[in-house]
DNA sequence: ATTATCTATAGATCTATAGATAATGC
DNA sequence: ATTATCTATAGATCTATAGATAATGC
């Protein structure tokens, strides 16, 4: 059983229900291992196993293939995110759930996309919705970074609020070490990051709860968040 | 009074003693704001005010401009790191001081050379130099954390090590997204992430007389690794 | 009729090299 | 003689569009 269309020359060579999610699956990997502008539509096609032009009839241009794949990374976390801020449990167990859900969705996540986050070329207009998901995604750990610091038996520096969302993000860098062979995995990283995100608030009392409440609430809100994104 | 050569066409436009900072302070520019592939060599050329191929009298390549801007911002830290590790100061004032000193740094450079650290395009062998520096500072950080854990009323968790290095490379994260106006500047932003390095490997004394200490190591080293790096 | 592909190509780059030229330095 | 620039260009791209073709769907 085939598809309307002219069919390929070449049997199907990517993972993928559709012809896009085969080529954003090409392209992630190319973006991820040799850059970006350094990638060319002719390549991506090549590893998707179609033309060069046929690309074309599904995105409008290479911008647009980024700019899927960089808010793909975020949409679901910012789901989450709002899920959490809503619900009404403890600022750290929020806190704490989301650097856990977040970090490890950016660890296991079949390419490192994150890396292309400080892609100079983002700044331009062409990526503005990626740009305005991650910064909502942002300004989401900063609310709930503050809801903890309004306990005043926290002391954390002024300018800590910032902290947990960049301790996060470290995940990619840490990946792209690990890929490069120069650190070594580790098996619950993402616990270690969410522990971090809520001691440099200044949280001092113990974890064991917190991880065990948070695991529940991540399981809760990621199973919605997931429905919102399919 | 001028010097040997066809004079330029143009009148200087960059700061630089020779023509290769001037060239390597417009690249800079132009690789972190516009993308390393997506800046041509013509373009710098013509922020620098000379011609295309004048370049290539200075700078074998194009890769070249990059290896060594990238080099520029590890060699510094890198020879810290290294008298701090053989210093006599206790592990707490070690890896503080080397956070701040790095921190700092990371911040205030002229052009956020940090946000390229992550391009897929440095895998290449051509960066081997550059490549080798980073992860030299970073088994340095690795060590002096782990000296730090070696006291064991410190209760981190395993994995740990890895987290100060990471801390301190997120001012780049940070600067970019100041950069593009989504964060606040913060007056001491490299002594939040100074005392978050120590706090996420346990340390939980006060940090007063650490970072008085430290800030001592610090100007001590800092002059020695200048004079090195000159 | 609609869809998804194909072939062909215009037009715009881009890097690096060859060789000429205009200074200073000896 | 040496140095730092210049002009000119070869050869290799690369993105996006125009228009043809080969399927399915109605």
């Amino acid at each position: 059983m085939t598809t309307a269309g002219r069919p390929r020359l070449t049997t199907k060579k990517r993972q993928g229900e559709t012809a896009r999610e085969e080529i954003l699956d090409a392209a992630a990997e190319l973006f991820t291992t040799r850059g970006y502008t350094n990638t060319s539509t002719r390549m991506i096609a090549e590893a998707v196993g179609m033309r060069q032009a046929s690309l074309y009839h599904h995105f409008a241009n290479k911008d647009e293939l980024l700019d899927s794949l960089l808010s793909g990374t975020v949409d679901e976390p910012l789901a989450v995110a709002q899920a959490l801020r809503d619900s009404d449990a403890r600022p750290e167990v929020k806190m704490y759930a989301l650097a856990l859900f977040d970090a490890d969705q950016l660890g296991r996540s079949r390419w490192n996309l994150g890396a292309l986050y400080l892609l100079p070329e983002l700044r331009d207009d062409r990526f503005e919705t990626f740009r305005g998901h991650r910064y909502a995604l942002m300004d989401l750990y900063r609310e709930i970074a503050s809801s903890m610091l309004a306990d005043k038996r926290l002391t954390a520096m002024p300018g800590a609020e910032d902290l947990p969302f960049r301790l996060v993000e470290t995940v990619v860098n840490r990946r792209a070490d690990i890929e490069a062979g120069h650190s070594a995995p580790h098996g619950d990283h993402a616990r270690v990051i969410a522990e971090s995100a809520v001691r440099v608030l200044g949280w001092s009392g113990e974890l064991e709860s917190v991880h065990a409440r948070a695991v529940e609430l991540v399981d809760e809100h990621a199973r919605d968040g997931r429905i919102l994104a399919r």
